[in-house]
DNA sequence: TTTCATTTGTCCGTATGTATT
DNA sequence: AAATACATACGGACAAATGAA
């Protein structure tokens, strides 16, 4: 099940939070709700796991996400 | 919780260690006296086991502090 | 003696942080 | 981006030591 497209000028952690982007958006993760750990992702995307921080990493400059050391990454309790 | 930030580059352990050694510096824990347990820690900080007993391993490798097991963490008697 | 609470010791699994190559 | 290694952190479980009831 790749969607992911490494030739694509996108980058692959952008592709991949992209869609988890539009998983929280569409409530499939909703607040407070952890996405796929880092693991998960490299499991599901066949990317390595700096890509599947990248993606993480991403969600959180977007606000979207908080990272918590040893715990996971969720979903940010309050959004605009 | 009032001290320890995840966030910092110091780790959690040596921060809780950090603020131990202070208090054995300034006396509150003079030599020989218990310091808190690991239970104590964790209950103080909101921090995981672990993370209380590596604050009490990094004491001992600064040869500040003995761990007894089935009797606590105890300041040192003899200081240079 | 046995029983019990407290405390540290160890192991497991999972997850993120950082660094190096 | 990938691959690897190690450090840090969380949570649970059970064992062993201690000391007191």
């Amino acid at each position: 099940m790749t969607v992911i497209d490494h030739a694509a000028r996108t980058p692959v952690y952008r592709q991949i939070g992209d869609r988890l982007r539009d998983a929280i958006e569409r409530g499939e993760y909703p607040p407070g709700a952890r996405l796929p750990s880092e693991a998960d992702l490299v499991r599901e995307y066949g990317v390595a796991r700096g890509t599947a921080r990248a993606a993480h990493r991403y969600l959180v400059r977007l606000g979207l996400v908080e990272v918590e050391p040893g715990r996971g990454a969720y979903v940010v309790e309050a959004q605009p």
